[in-house]
Parts: C-alpha cells; structure tokens; sequence
RNA sequence: GGAGAAGUAGCGAAGUGGCUAAACGCGGCUGACUGUAACUCAGCUCUCUACGAGUUCGGCGGUUCGAAUCCGUCCUUCUCCA
C-alpha cells in the first residue's frame, strides 16, 4: 500500500484537484503545505486530523510547510453562517506565538529540506493595495468567487468585502510558496476546498495551465450521531494542557462511541493497517474492553502531552473509576493529580462556592442544582446538602480535598 | 439613494400590553440503565444573600398602574428597485 492508497483506506481523501495527479505525486515527492488561522491562543482537537496529515506527509519524506496565518487570521475566512468579529492584531500576533510552539509537537523543523514555519503576514504585509488589485484581483472573476460554496452559502445572510476577499489571500498564499518553494501540493479539511482551488488555479494563470500543483481535502471529522466533533460539555477541547487537562483531554478520547472508534482510529493514529484490523476484531468480541478507545486516547495523548502527562491521565482514570480515593496516602494522591485542574479554598468553603472557585460550575445556581440533583461527591463521598462546607481537617494532609461532579469531572481544592 | 421586512436566551423559532423568566425544537448538564459506550427514560438549562428577590427579548428615550409586545429615535441585517 502505497502513502496515497495509505491515506485512502484511512478515509483522509474527500476531493482532489487531479486524483490520477496527485497519486503519482504523493509517491514520488512533494511539497507540501497546510494553513492554519490563528483563530485562538491555542489549537482545539478540530485541527488535529490536519496536523497528523502534516506529519504524515513528514514521515513519508514529503517536505511540508505549515503556514500560520497572521494575516488571514486578521481577515476571517468566512464561516457559513455569520460574519466574524476582527481579531485585534495585538490577539492575532498572540495567536501566532501559541499555535507556533503547538505545531512543533507534529511536525520537525529542525531540517528547512524536511519541514518549514512560515506566517503569511510576512509577505503580505507590505504589499499595496494597488499591487493587490492589480497583480492580483484580476485573475479573480467576481461571478466565479460568488459561486464558491463558502461565499454561497452567505449571499442570503450578507458577507462584508473583507471576508469575501480571504479566498483571494489565501490563495496568494500558495503562489508564493509555490514560487518560494516550489510547493506544489497543498491539503485541508473539505471546507477548504474553495480557498485550496483558488489557490491552484491562480498558480495556473500566473505560471499556465499546465502547471502541476495540486490541492486535496480530507473529509471533516464528524461523528455517527451527526453531532459535532470536537466538543465536550460544551466547550472546544484544546491543546493547551492548562486549558483542557491532559485528564480531560484523555477522557475526550476514552469515551468515544464504538461506532466513531476505529475510523477515528484510521485517521487519528499511526497504527498501520494490520493493528488497526486486530484491534477491531478484538473490540467486536469483547466490546466493553473498549480497546479501541483505549488505543487512541493513548497514542493521541501521548502525542500531543508526553509520556509523563499520560501517564498521570492513566493515574487519575485509574484511581477516579476504580480506586477508592479515601485508600490513598496523600503524597500518592498529590502525586497522581499532579497538572489536574485545581484552585484554592477557604477553611470552611461553603460547597456551592468551591464548586464555582473551581470552573466546575458556571454559577452557583448551577452548583446548587447539581448539589441537590447528588451529583456531587467530596473526596468519594456524595454531598447533598446545599449548606455542606469544606473543611481543612477533613481534606487530606489538612491541605487537598478532590471534589468531583458527576461521574467524569473533577477538580482538586487546596487550602490555602 | 428609494421601497419593504427583520433583530427574542448557546442556536433555531413562538409570543405582539398584564395569566411571560418568556411556548416548542436542537444543543448542553445531571440522574437511572450500561461497558466511563450507544439506545431509552426522567429532571435541569438568566442570576442571587432563595418557598423570596433582582436583571432580561438589538441600543437609547417615551406612553402606561403595567411593555418583549405601543410610540420616537439610533444601530445592524435581508429583499426588491436605481
């Protein structure tokens, strides 16, 4: 099985510019290149599938950039439904730096032959709006560009000029590294298929039609049920270990349905196609070992977080849903929840504000709701009592109490 | 520039003077079941010093005993015309 067919049985191929192309291209070698927007301060799990591209591309001998967009992040590629909010360019440059460091977990780039960091705003800052329209819109046919799915889709519920040019950036983009570079392969998540055309066709008019580059999309991650991927109670899962604890992080995975597992499998993990196979034999006769989610909680956490930080994930599981928490000596417990999300307490905390004090509840409305509904345990005891307080001769050690709702979530408080 | 229409909680969408903290759906949370799954069922889903109180229906101002609902004005968006 060749990279190209690899990538195919993993369900990493949606569109292609060229398929015959880029098949003959992914097996020879390629340049290749991923953007990402600094939309935040830290990459979420919806932008894992392409950043294991990049490194698949890597291990494969392909030489890939991974292209920040700090100036496209100052844009806003357009969403199907509502206009963005402007990102200040003091949030963007900020963005830049955060993601920066997190793609260095997927990608070498110690060798500039191997793997390459670029930022668009470098060569797009400087460029006029004269040389913009000039050099650049007119290979760009109105009609055509309000044809494209994402503009589309806005038509009826209105799009500014500045979003309905980003395709334009981005497509920039690609030229200059194909001119730069000599880039000629560049890949995303479906909903890019309009900016990666753009981009392959303005290389086209620049450089004539014969000239090969070509674009490939992998279809979005979306589960079974058809809800949307990449959320747990509500909220995006994030890279940065302090804002979603590498526990969470494992959990996300951990509790994957059996239905989502192996093709998550298939496009999450570097497991060949024999594991893969084994894994799904063994998770259909013994579905509660739950192997699969096992697998890929696992390597993906390892990945991104380290063997140390899963290992301490596998810790607090361990201990959360099988031990008994009381059993434990302090500096086994201390030890176990060491990078778990914490916050301080008063002696005597009333329950509802510690709750609250730890991120656990949004409000003390909510607190106070959960505390009745007994979801609420201290230190693996249930606490139903909305007035129940904390105190620092019951926690362990006088110092660390671990207070969780539900089955799942957990903070740790420490007295001050 | 002109003429219409619309802006309601995370989203979608009712409500068109008091019975509305605001139907319903989705999403989210919790409980039961279970395999930390899926399905199903039940409860919750503005806030608080909590059998009560406070603040909400694009912004501001007004009418009224009383407004998401009426009036004025401003902002934003859509549709059609030029």
């Amino acid at each position: 099985m060749n990279f190209f067919e690899e990538l195919k049985w993993r369900g990493l191929i949606k569109d292609t510019t060229d398929e015959v192309g880029i098949a003959e291209k992914l097996n020879t070698h390629c340049t290749a290149y991923l953007g990402i927007d600094p939309t935040a301060d830290s990459l979420h799990i919806g932008h894992m599938q392409q950043l294991l591209l990049l490194r698949r591309y890597q291990k494969a001998g392909h030489r890939v950039i991974a292209l920040c967009g700090g100036a496209t992040g100052m844009i806003g590629d357009p969403r199907p439904t509502t206009e963005r909010k402007l990102l200040t360019i003091e949030d963007v440059a900020h963005n830049v730096s955060c993601i920066k460091t997190q793609i260095g977990k997927f990608v070498d780039f110690e060798d500039e032959t191997k793997g390459i960091l670029v930022n668009n705003y470098d060569w797009t800052k400087e460029l006029s709006l004269i040389d913009f329209l000039r050099d650049y819109g007119k290979h760009f046919n109105v009609a055509y560009m309000i044809n494209k799915d994402t503009i589309a889709k806005r038509l009826e519920s209105g799009i500014s000029f500045t979003e309905f040019t980003y395709t334009i950036l981005q497509a920039m983009d690609f030229l200059h590294l194909y001119n730069k570079y000599g880039c000629d392969v560049q890949f995303g998540g479906s909903d890019q298929w309009g900016n990666i055309v753009s981009g392959s066709d303005l290389i086209k008019k620049v450089h004539g039609s014969d000239t090969k580059v070509y674009g490939v999309t992998s279809p979005l991650v979306t589960k079974s049920d058809g809800t949307k991927f990449g959320k747990s109670e509500g909220s995006n899962i994030w890279l940065d270990a302090t804002k979603t604890s590498v526990y969470e992080f494992y959990q996300f995975w951990l509790n994957v349905t059996d239905e989502d597992a192996i093709p998550l499998l298939k496009r999450m993990s570097f497991r060949t196609q024999e594991e893969i196979e084994s894994i799904e034999l063994s998770m259909k006769e013994n579905p509660h070992l739950r192997e699969a989610q096992k697998a890929l909680a696992s390597e993906i956490t390892e990945l991104v977080h380290g063997k140390d930080a899963l290992d301490r994930a596998l810790e607090i599981t361990e201990i959360l849903f099988k031990g008994d928490i009381k059993k434990l000596s302090y500096e086994e417990l201390k030890a176990a929840f060491k990078g778990a999300p914490s916050g301080e307490i008063i002696d005597g905390e009333p329950i509802l504000d510690a709750l609250v004090k730890l991120n656990i509840c949004k409000s003390k409305n909510e607190a106070r709701k959960l505390v009745e509904g007994n979801s609420v345990a201290v230190n693996g005891d249930k606490v139903n009592d909305i007035n129940y307080v904390l105190n620092k001769k019951d926690a362990f050690n006088e110092e660390i109490t671990v207070i969780k709702k539900g089955k799942k979530v957990f903070a740790l408080a420490q007295f001050e």
